[in-house]
RNA sequence: GGGAGUUUAGCUCAGCUGGUUUAGAGCAUCUGCCUUACAAGCAGAGGGUCGGCGGUUCGAUCCCGUCAACUCCCACCA
């Protein structure tokens, strides 16, 4: 066979990807004489493409799951796609928009119609980028949160929550989010600190006879000034708020004040809520868009005044500017008080304000009508466990973050103002009673059973408008992607549960991996995964989060185009070290380059052995130093092994990596081949051949988790093999390890730098030969002239 | 405001709760080499009061205290 100067990544990646899938390596059926080792990938979003945080989080999937295939395990890696409700939506509402039709113009049928035909034709891609890097999911098992049988789950397990009474519709205080009009969890919400001018407004108090009292000194008795950031909700407010220990406003509390452009008379309270020493500490209540406005109104039976619209306008209510944008009617309503002159100064001032995840848009507090879920029952035991280590988290820093957030774990919000997405199985009769069930048949019958005689015949049922918010269809992932909930005790889920190791990223600690556990022991009664590794962040060479506005993120298929799967795959775990953030060289592809370095050694490495195949000869010239280089390559092997299971044991995978190059470059290349090479034309002893093949094949085996394709196309090369390396189990062996062998090998080695670092200080070429008399120890033993 | 973590060579990191390392690796840098697998390479070299200060100890990069800087999570004083 003709073998190509160098590695062809694109030849190999098709072709043997190609053969893996049609070989069926990657899939997997129960079998309960074999081990399992089953991993659930996190689900991209269907609309989503590549970025660096797949690309890490999957090569570690698969890292861990080829290892573990090489390991004697039944190895199943569930594929799939997150159905985003809100980030889908929104995606669809732009495309619709791009194409002159709004949503509020579609019925609920039509848009998500639309909604499907966008996900089939966009959904997906993804997935198949996955295959470019080398991912060997079970792509049969590939799943979608939206599925018919998933969605069936998400609804009956609504339901058995409600029948439990675990969830509960509830009026709270919510965030909004205006743009996608929608309810956000506290969790969907991110606060920043931005620049924003703190407004310090008098409004009028009337005296006892109910005259306003025109004092313009800020702190004078005719008047009470606030500082506020937001003017535009004054529209909203029911009262004004300071310390009863505040001796300034002593004589205000009780007394009425007037809200400034609009006049509403509102009461003076005193509350320990109120800070004396911020701003002019007298605060205004405005229960309808301020959480703790809101408490505070609700402690004093306060008016709750809702002054915008869904949207973000101004509406009826607020008396001025209605249908204004809250930020146009904020610079309105200032011109408006600084005219009447309420207006007693203007700071700068920096605050933290929250944005809608999704959207980005400014999140409002609003009071809504949303589905709750009670979350203290389900806290318990995924406390527990966590917290027991039956569930190990790597690094451990997390467990301290995850109990915290289990211990103040608040209920979770989880209706969403959408249309795509799993429409909460909820029915309204005319009267508005509720009625629970997983279809509308079951509500129908639910309703005759308490009515058996009606004669008017059925009601009819008005299904909720609203879906349930994403995760409450993902924290079902590593049950329903088996099929746990829709059809329990299926052979595929009686096998593959629990799943091994969970990999995500720290960011959905709360969102999704808590949640995971929580419906894992609700409904499994165990924990979904042993191990969650937890990777670190993609940051650029400046070390900013890699993100799509920053436009920071390379193009990942382009990488791979450029430097071959295994080169990213290689550059991605050897720059991201266990429990650290990985730092991309996006302008240098340094370690890319490094990557694909590394591949081109290993083919020369191959070229050289493969040149040695024509020249065997039996018995011939045995050198001493050959065979001593065999003796001590096994054994330094068996220490590589060893130390590389151990890094494996403790998901330090970019550390096994680093053992695994320089096992491969320095040990095997530098020192190794150099020490059986035969001299020039010189026949190689066919038993030091056949060891050194074996020697190379088990090391392309140690690599071939992180570097699927080279390998695989060098195993090939290195001799004829019916199996592939994909699927060659590692040798079942007793690692021993001779360390006076080893020791001795230091010496030699030390000897022969000696030598060279005298014919660097001396100029002495390496064509020059110069004979070591100068060593008394074992490792003269050994032709040493050779390579110095 | 509460909590967690980090600080070791120019960069990214290893250093098993103290003494075999004169503190290591990769990348980068510098100096030689086109030596018959590989210049995408080979050989050699330089580079660190292990964040500051104090303590425990015969001895501290490692343990304790303190200060400083940075990162993340949670809360959100208008």
């Amino acid at each position: 066979m003709e073998i190509t100067k160098n590695f062809n990544h694109k030849e190999a990646e098709t072709k043997w990807y190609a053969h893996w899938l049609a070989k069926k390596y990657f899939k997997s059926e129960p079998n309960n004489n074999q081990e399992k080792y089953t991993v659930v990938m996190p689900p991209p979003n269907v609309t989503g493409v590549l970025h660096m945080g797949h690309a890490l989080n999957n090569t570690i999937q698969d890292i861990l799951i080829r290892h573990a295939r090489m390991h004697g395990k039944n190895t199943c890696w569930v594929p799939g796609t997150d159905h985003a409700s809100i980030a889908t939506e929104a995606k669809v509402v732009q495309m619709l928009r791009e194409r002159g039709i709004t949503k509020s113009s579609l019925s609920r049928e039509k848009f998500l119609q639309y909604a499907w035909e966008w996900k089939e034709k966009y959904g997906g891609i993804i997935l198949e980028q996955l295959k470019k890097l080398g991912c060997s999911a079970d792509w049969d098992r590939t799943t979608f949160t939206m599925d018919d049988h998933y969605s069936k789950s998400v609804t009956k397990v609504f339901v058995d929550l409600y029948n439990k009474g675990w969830i509960y519709r509830g009026e709270r205080m919510i965030h909004w989010d205006v743009k996608a009009k929608t309810a956000l969890s506290d969790e969907e919400v991110i606060y920043k600190e931005v620049n924003s001018k703190l407004y310090y407004v008098r409004y009028t108090v009337l005296d006892e006879k109910n005259v306003g009292l025109n004092d313009f000194t800020p702190l004078g008795f005719g008047g009470i000034t606030i500082a506020t950031v937001r003017p535009e909700t004054i529209l909203g407010d029911t009262a004004i708020a300071v310390n009863p220990k505040d001796e300034r406003y002593k004589n205000f509390i009780g007394k009425t004040a007037l809200v400034p452009l609009i006049n509403r008379r509102i009461p003076i309270i005193a509350d320990d809520y109120v800070e004396m020493d911020f701003g002019t500490g007298a605060l205004k209540i405005t229960p309808a868009h301020d959480m703790n406005d809101y408490n505070i109104g609700k402690k004093y039976n306060l008016d709750v005044i809702n002054i915008l619209n869904d949207d973000g306008t101004l509406s009826e209510a607020a008396q001025l500017f209605i249908g204004e944008d809250r930020f146009e009617a904020r610079k309105k309503i200032v011109a408006a008080l600084e005219e009447a002159n309420h207006i007693v100064k203007i700071e700068d001032y920096k605050n933290q304000i929250g944005f809608s995840e999704r959207s980005d848009a400014v999140v409002e507090p609003r009071l809504s009508l949303q589905w709750w879920v009670s979350m203290k029952k389900l806290s318990e035991p995924a406390l527990k466990a966590v917290v027991e280590e039956s569930i190990k988290f790597f690094p451990q820093k997390y467990v301290n973050t995850y109990k915290h957030w289990m211990e103040n774990i608040k209920d979770w919000c989880i209706s969403r103002q959408l249309w795509w997405g799993q429409r909460i199985p909820a029915w309204y009769d005319e009267d508005g009673n509720v009625y629970v069930a997983n279809n509308e048949a079951e509500v129908i019958e639910k309703w005759q059973e308490k009515n058996p005689k009606s004669e008017t015949g059925n009601p009819k049922f008005k299904q909720d408008e609203d879906v349930l918010d994403t995760w409450f269809s993902s924290w079902l992932w590593p049950i329903e992607v088996f099929e746990g909930i829709s059809n329990p005790n299926n052979d595929d889920i009686n096998y593959y549960y629990p799943t091994q190791t969970l990999v995500t990223a720290p960011e959905i600690i709360f969102f999704w991996v808590a949640r995971m556990i929580m419906s894992g022991f609700e409904y499994k009664h165990e924990k979904p995964f042993s191990n969650v590794y937890f990777t670190g962040i993609v940051r650029d060479e400046l070390g900013r989060k890699m993100s799509k506005s920053l436009g920071n993120s390379p193009d990942l298929l382009a990488l791979i185009d450029k430097y071959g799967a295994d080169a990213v795959r290689f550059g991605t775990i050897i720059s991201s070290p266990a429990g650290n953030d990985l730092l991309f060289d996006v302008k240098e592809e340094s370690t890319l380059k490094q990557g694909s370095f590394f591949i081109n050694k290993i083919w020369n490495a191959m070229k050289l052995v493969k040149m040695w195949e024509e020249r065997k000869a039996e018995n011939s010239t045995l050198k001493t130093e050959s065979n001593f280089a065999t003796l001590w390559f096994e054994n330094r092997l068996h220490e590589a092994k060893l130390e590389i299971e151990k890094l494996y044991d403790q998901f330090k995978l970019s550390e096994a990596l680093k053992t695994i190059y320089s096992l491969i470059w320095d040990d095997f290349c530098s020192w190794y081949l150099e020490w059986i090479k035969p001299g020039f034309e010189q026949p190689i002893d066919t038993e030091v051949y056949s060891k050194t093949v074996l020697f190379f094949e088990e090391l392309m085996q140690l690599l071939h988790p992180f570097m699927p394709f080279i390998t695989e196309e060098v195993y090939h090369l290195l001799g004829e093999h019916a199996d592939d390396i994909c699927v060659k189990q590692m040798k079942d062996e007793k690692l021993i390890i001779n360390h006076e062998i080893l020791r001795l090998a230091e010496e030699a080695k030390g000897g022969i730098e000696a030598l060279r670092k005298l014919r660097s200080q001396y100029g002495i070429s390496f064509k020059e030969k110069i004979y070591p008399q100068i060593f008394t120890n074992e490792a003269s033993q050994f032709d040493l002239t050779k390579d110095i």
